[in-house]
RNA sequence: GCCCAGGUAGUGUAGUGGCCUAUCAUGACGGCCUGUCACGCCGUCGACACGGAUUCAAAUUCCGUCCUGGGCGCCA
């Protein structure tokens, strides 16, 4: 038996530990130990001549990193980190860690990104990094908990689909048995298959693949998405849901990530909602004012009228009423305004986060919207069945979750956010 | 894909033609040290990505290769 490392309190007398060794300080008679485990890290003191010889033995023996058993007893002294520290009557060495350590997980020493990822289990036994993923399964868990609140199904799609259907991004293509087939970029047409099949409502947590060669701190090649679609429903509606998703998941964060928080430095602000909604011809205007290649419209966003327009505004907002051409064949545009449609983007101050539409219903109308992308509607015949049958109104959105912890973090790199990271040049861990 | 910047001990760095058998820190090893908490002090160990070129002389200049970071493009 072992305690977790945070529950040994100053008033524990006794406690079997198991933990990594974090450093040793040896300053002759006495040496220092801090053994870190997930939760926390105490100090081991070892009075030489006081100890029994196998625990000097292990002491002696042990090297940074190690796993380690430790019992004895628990002194309170206001000298050792957490008021507490353990004078051990047994020190057994569980894994004795190689050296010298691929990186530092003290931090003494900073590691730079690619170094951390080449070492990422090392990486992660950093307690800053172990509480980036704590925060990022207690986001996922709290938007899984809220939607389940508003009664959405979660589903799972497929990630191998048949043809590059969708257009626009590039699909990593793969060997399925005698068919060529891909990754999928989004599980957009799934989704909405299940708006025919009466679901309602539904969303999905699951990993998007997209084969574009950039090379930022804010796109990966495979990526995790937080997809939703509700029927009978505007974009007005999906948006309201997206903002109250977002509202909950800071405010769980809040609430339950108290000490990650603190070992990360971050102030948690909740967003007050309601975002503020932005047209796009609004926003193209706002950004005009500052950046310096000016936008007209039908031009997509760039990353410095992004910048221009979040730092104005200082917090999340949407992006509303964009032009059709520039947006996918499923946003449904306005009947009275065709040339713009009811699709959104969700920002956060850096960057996107999120983009959705209420979604084209009407099956000839989509089959138009398709001809006019260029594509071709047989390709999607799988898809387009789905709208001949009742299918009915439908809006909803895609979120993507390591942007999401990236800016609730402030973390500088979306690599930062998922544990292996797959970008431009790297496949392996 | 275009552009910019890089690659020096395990890690992070200094060094832009000779002053470099390469700086500093961390680390490892050895020594001293009983209250450290980035412990301190002394000693030792460990590196110029690879290949070619220029030069009396290359970590430093040039060419090529490989690798990396970032900006842009692209990204429904």
């Amino acid at each position: 038996m072992h305690l977790p490392i945070r529950t040994v309190t100053p008033e524990s007398e006794s406690a079997a530990i198991i933990g990594w060794v974090h450093e040793i300080r040896d300053l002759g008679g006495l040496m220092f130990f801090l053994i870190r485990d997930r939760t926390g890290i105490i100090q081991v003191t070892i009075p030489k001549k006081k100890v029994p010889a196998e625990v000097l033995d292990a002491a002696r023996d042990v090297s940074r990193e190690s796993v380690v058993r430790v019992r004895g007893r628990v002194k309170a002294i206001d000298k050792a980190p957490g008021g507490r520290e353990i004078v051990p009557d047994g020190l057994e060495i569980i894994s004795l860690a190689g050296s010298p350590l691929p990186l530092d997980v003290a931090e003494k020493v900073p590691a730079e990104m690619d170094t951390r990822i080449d070492s990422r289990f090392l990486d992660a036994r950093k307690p800053r990094v172990r509480a980036i993923f704590c925060i990022r399964s207690a986001v996922t868990c709290a938007a899984t908990e809220f939607l389940h609140s508003r009664g959405c199904i979660n589903i799972t799609t497929p990630k191998i689909v048949a043809a590059a259907t969708e257009g626009g991004t590039e699909l990593f293509p793969i060997a399925y048995f005698e068919k060529e087939a891909f990754m999928n970029q989004s599980p957009q047409l799934y989704k909405q298959m299940m708006m025919a099949a009466g679901f309602e409502k539904v969303f999905e947590i699951g990993p998007i693949f997209r084969a574009e060669e950039h090379n930022t701190i804010r796109h990966l090649n495979e990526a995790t998405s937080l997809d939703v679609e509700v029927s009978f429903a505007d974009h007005n509606d999906v948006m309201e849901l997206l903002e109250d998703l977002i509202v909950y998941v800071y405010e769980s964060v809040a609430g339950t990530c108290g000490d990650d928080l603190a070992e990360l430095g971050i102030s948690l602000s909740i967003p007050g909602k309601p975002f503020p909604r932005i047209r796009y011809e609004e926003a193209i205007e706002i950004a005009n004012r500052t950046i310096e290649d000016k936008l007209s419209f039908g031009d997509d966003l760039t990353p410095a009228a992004e910048r221009a327009i979040g730092s104005g505004i200082g917090q999340h907002y949407f992006i509303v009423d964009w032009p059709t051409d520039i947006r996918p064949y499923y946003a449904m545009p306005y009947p009275d305004r065709p040339e713009l449609c009811k699709a959104f983007d969700m920002m956060h101050p850096r960057m996107e986060l999120s983009s959705g539409a209420q979604r084209v219903h009407d099956h000839d109308l989509l089959v138009e919207r398709i001809r006019a992308k260029g594509l071709a509607p047989e390709a999607f015949e799988f898809y387009l069945k789905a709208f001949r049958y009742g299918m009915p109104p439908h809006a909803g959105w895609g979120l993507g979750i390591e942007r999401l912890v990236m800016t609730m973090l402030d973390l500088g790199n979306i690599r930062e956010a998922v544990l292996f990271p797959r970008d431009r040049h790297r496949l392996t861990p």
